[in-house]
DNA sequence: GTGGTCTAGACCACT
DNA sequence: GTGGTCTAGACCACA
């Protein structure tokens, strides 16, 4: 599925549930897919079970997945109603934080621009 | 100087790395400033000195200010001869985690460029 | 694993970041070993375990081990892609020093180089 | 005379120290030149005049200069008659080390010896 | 169990 | 006065 940095300073289960949204939001896995089990998984990346079962509670906790007992868990629907466009703004606002610190790094404008652009299109492969 | 949010997630410390370098990279604070003391810092957030501290040398491991036994604490000039790759390239992480948020909240793939061009913009008025 | 000299100049923690580079770099302690957890080595060198934990977070800033929360820490692997210039430049540094106090001791320039010379003869051995 | 480095991580007398030091060893200054008065250089190096004072005596302390009450501080003789070993022996052991650290960090024998000798080169002229 | 943060308060060397 | 180190002891999140 995806692999863990140890090294990285993120947490395990924090990386853990970033890689599966990133699985979700690129499509890699749709709508009521099951994702692996807890101890499935726990073994696949050889981590502790409580681990993988706090990282698959925070998922659901953001609406990523839903859980059935006895059965597993599984992607959720994303609802396309309506944009929060205030946490759209949040978002925004921290990544204009970032592009000045680029700019206070010496990166010049179409640089930090060039930059970005190969981000969105690594998406929308 | 600027508040801390005890509510916060982030760590007290972190807050005043986050704090400081704002005020470095928007030039509220310019090279070779003196920034408050340990100690009186301390007394304007309420926070024990150890933790000024250890936010003041996380700055000085960052390149954003310098420390000098008995004079105190001074903004650092950034040499721009070499842009900080790594530093770069954290930024760079940080901002992919935060488009991959915006798809997830309903955002197209060109819907978010028209909004980062604006903050693009926006800077190099 | 080493021990400490309280008489010495050098601080405690400092004398635990050199004691776990002489075992890193001399090969003791290889990749992914893990070191003595905080409070263990905190025990076994009657130190305060805040000071271990700085030395154990100045390793990691300088590159020589990484931790996780809630596993430990652990031997890093070193890049050999890129030398580190900035690391090489202050033991260059610190090797300066010590020729200029050689000089200063009355050896000669020959003296010193022969005497260094044999130094690498032993290594590369 | 020398330039002093704030950003550096030495204190201000250690590099005032280690700055003299250099003028001696080199020879741009000989036995019973006059060293500039502790006013002068605090003058010069913007420095406060107790910091000038607590190098001078450290000087003093090392063997490298004398002070005379009422006239001045002085460039001291080396003494040629018997090299300390056991120093020698100490420094070398440091330098070791320092060789051993370079080859840890991805340098070969032949780059270290290259390197070492450029140190040599920039001494002897 | 692990690392990480924080406080309170002491002591040191340097300016 | 300044930054820097250290201890004692508490609390947190993570595995």
């Amino acid at each position: 599925m995806f692999q863990l940095d140890l090294k990285s300073r993120k947490s395990i289960y924090e990386q853990i549930v970033d890689g599966c949204k990133e699985l979700i939001i690129s499509g890699v896995m749709k709508k009521d897919e099951k994702l692996p089990s807890v101890r499935e998984l726990s073994k696949t990346l050889s981590v502790n079970p409580n681990t993988i079962q706090k990282a698959y509670r925070e998922l659901e906790y953001q609406g990523y997945v839903y859980s059935v007992t006895g059965l597993g868990t599984f992607i959720a629907e994303r609802e396309h109603a309506a944009v929060d466009e205030q946490a759209v703004g949040e978002i925004l606002q921290r990544i204009k934080k970032d592009i000045r610190e680029l700019y206070f790094l010496g990166l010049d404008g179409d640089e930090i621009k060039r930059r970005i652009d190969k981000l969105l299109e690594e998406r929308s492969v």
